[in-house]
DNA sequence: TATATATGAAACCTTTTGGTGTCACGTCAA
DNA sequence: TTGACGTGACACCAAAAGGTTTCATATATA
């Protein structure tokens, strides 16, 4: 059983790489614009960046000689699906399914 | 700003706790018991649980000599939320009236 | 053309991580 | 009480991770 799950959760698990995929939400990015708001080099950043490519947590595109990094939240649904899967033992949840069930007739929603 | 998702997104880092994980969705297990499922030392097992408490994740009770240990699936709460935020950028099409909207009265180029 | 800019990539270093083996300790049963 | 059982904790190890510096290369621009 080959983990094709691992690339994005390890993409995930740094927070410098969580931070860059929130400002990639807000536009889109070269890898000097994401280097200047980290305190590091662009050589680390450039690390992080190549880490999130290969968690198909981001694209990137050349424009000159500039590479383009975009969000790919579209590669964050394998890991959401896994996580999915948990909602059944989530005790709120089940508290809704609970109530919904007891209230099949009556929906409150 | 500290990053009290840290632990929990490290827990889910490890393909072997991830497992684990499944595993105790079906039954509390002891960490004998959990061991036996790997191929690996019991003692390897039990640094895993270790991780996976510290994000969290799992329960951990006494009975006589043995530790049973128990899903916590609520401990993803914090990780399903922060994922939640990338929902808006999900759909292409979300993004494009996004873009459209932001764009309406201030260009950004 | 000459130079500055933006990046890629490699070598290197330190810390963390995932694994091992060993031993001590509390608990259960004969 | 005496073992066997289940576990915790430690020392140790190799590999991976996160960072640095340095140099090469492609693209803009004066």
């Amino acid at each position: 059983m080959t983990d094709h799950l691992q690339p994005t959760f390890r993409a995930l698990a740094d927070p410098t790489r969580r931070a860059i995929l929130h400002m990639l939400g807000e536009r889109d990015m070269t890898i000097a614009q994401v280097s200047d708001q980290f305190d590091m080099t662009r050589a680390a950043v450039k690390k992080h960046l190549t880490v999130l490519k290969e968690g198909d947590l981001i694209a990137v595109r050349t424009k000159g000689r500039e590479r383009i990094n975009t969000l790919n939240a579209a590669g964050m649904k394998p890991v959401t699906d896994w996580l999915k899967f948990f909602d059944q033992f989530w005790d709120e949840k089940l508290a809704d399914l609970k109530d919904a069930i007891e209230n099949k007739d009556t929906p409150n929603a």
